[in-house]
DNA sequence: GGTTCTTGTCCATATTATGGACAAGATACG
DNA sequence: CGTATCTTGTCCATAATATGGACAAGAACC
């Protein structure tokens, strides 16, 4: 008689086993949205969902262990000295940056804007390089290391409009409990990634700043899943209908190499 | 009736209720150095002490949440893209490194032999920074990012000379089961640390290169303990007696600076 | 086509992590 | 200066989780 077996973990079933370890990293990641200044224990129960003596617990242990370290004063929490110590491990930038490093140089000389790649980790969104333009007025809001719920930044919908409508439900539902933090919720994210989706990339109006316009064009790795998007952002005077057209011109032709360049291997 | 209460968690007595996350943790430490090429599994089984099924359960938890990879040929498990995407939280460099590098400077420039800046992280000695010198034979064996057990490396050796005979001697006892990798064992360590100890500063005339030669100096944080060293290691032939002493004297004034500047909170 | 590696999986069990309830500081307020 | 309202910290009985012994399946080597 047969056994029946499972498919072999097709990488879909989460394995258990790790209850704690999953947990733990969940509060890490939220821990890294915020950056040097940290995030207060309640900030973390609430984004995580879990009970907040589990996460006092899992905090503290990260902490005896060094990957979890708490500002003197406020009492916040923070990622720890050792967390870039680990990634000492890994010296090569990761094969998405160099793929995407001459298309970022080009296109930030060609369009002379601000000018970020923004990577997809997880349910996250995460700014890993920022280009600063010719143009005498530029738009630093978003700094390199920053972190948020796929959905609340431009790149992030656009990240989102690029994947199945379905698997984009169900990661916007998964950020639901962060997504008050940022004024915005289910909602008007789908909406918002429904418009980008129709129209092929990002537009955002009104940014986090006011005053300010953003455009986002996703890029997709050989599987056709979205890995990254690049986002010009400028002042709304700066990008009129016909410079919009220009400069989604340039970030589709370069998304396209950098594409290309991930197909060949270059890294 | 008083209650009698714990004198409030005075950082020795370990917090529990997370086993699972501290193995993960020592996990990824085991990972961590090894570096790109990884590690095998049975090799953290060794050095962690866990059994196979908790190692293998770990590492594949670890690997579908994006902290650890697979390398596709050798099987072996590394540490994976998240952890730099989780270290971009922590913008800055560390204080240490702020307060050596013009140190580091100066002395490479005076020395002119590779310079090496390694810190201590829990059991492990980590190279954070790397100074090429002028001289056309350099010693480079050793690169940003290499992890050791405490005590293998001629900087371990001497940061272990500057603490506490008997909190080297935990320490050592603890990486026991990783020493056999480097050849050496808790004996030869608790040795060398000893000389160290007695003449002020590291010697290795037989470096884990063959003919070369190492000089490390520690360097205390105000609390009195050490946390890093540097190091110049060269070819035997550039470092006789006289010039021993020179390099000593350079290292151990710069030590101090750098020391002074912890203090004095430059960073 | 055995022999010896290393890696992967299962599952009964004991150990561990869990979270409700309570406590203690901090901060604001009348 | 008391008390109300936060947020953070701790305890402990209990359920649920992680554990590891035993077995299985690939690789690699001869």
């Amino acid at each position: 008689m047969d056994k029946i077996r499972k498919p072999a973990n097709s990488s879909a079933e989460p394995r258990q086993g790790a209850q704690a370890i999953r947990r733990a990293l969940a509060v890490l990641r939220i821990l890294a949205a915020g950056r040097e200044d940290g995030v207060p224990l309640a900030e973390v129960v609430q984004a995580t969902g879990l009970t907040r003596p589990t996460v006092h617990r899992i905090v503290h242990v990260l902490i005896e262990e060094g990957i979890v370290e708490r500002h003197g004063k406020s009492g916040r929490y923070a990622i720890g000295n050792q967390v870039p110590e680990l990634a000492l491990a890994r010296p090569r930038p990761s094969p998405l940056l160099v793929a995407a490093r001459p298309s970022l140089r080009r296109a930030s000389a060609d369009i002379g804007d601000t000018l970020f790649l923004t990577v997809r980790t997880g349910n996250d969104t995460l700014c890993v390089d920022r280009r600063i333009g010719a143009y005498p007025i530029q738009v630093l809001s978003i700094e390199v290391g920053a972190r948020r719920p796929l959905g609340v930044s431009s790149a992030g919908v656009a990240i989102l409009a690029a994947m199945a409508a379905q698997d984009a439900r169900r990661i916007v539902a998964a950020n639901e409990k962060r997504l008050d933090a940022y004024r915005t919720g289910v909602a008007t994210v789908l909406a918002q990634v429904a418009a980008a989706r129709r129209r092929g990339y990002n537009l955002r109006e009104i940014g986090l700043v006011q005053g300010t316009k953003s455009i986002s064009i996703w890029i997709k790795t050989p599987d056709g899943r979205p890995a990254a998007a690049m986002t010009v952002s400028a002042v709304r005077t700066r990008l009129g209908p016909r410079r919009e057209q220009e400069v989604v011109d340039i970030l589709q032709r370069e998304a396209r190499i950098i594409e290309q360049n991930i197909r060949d291997g270059v890294a």
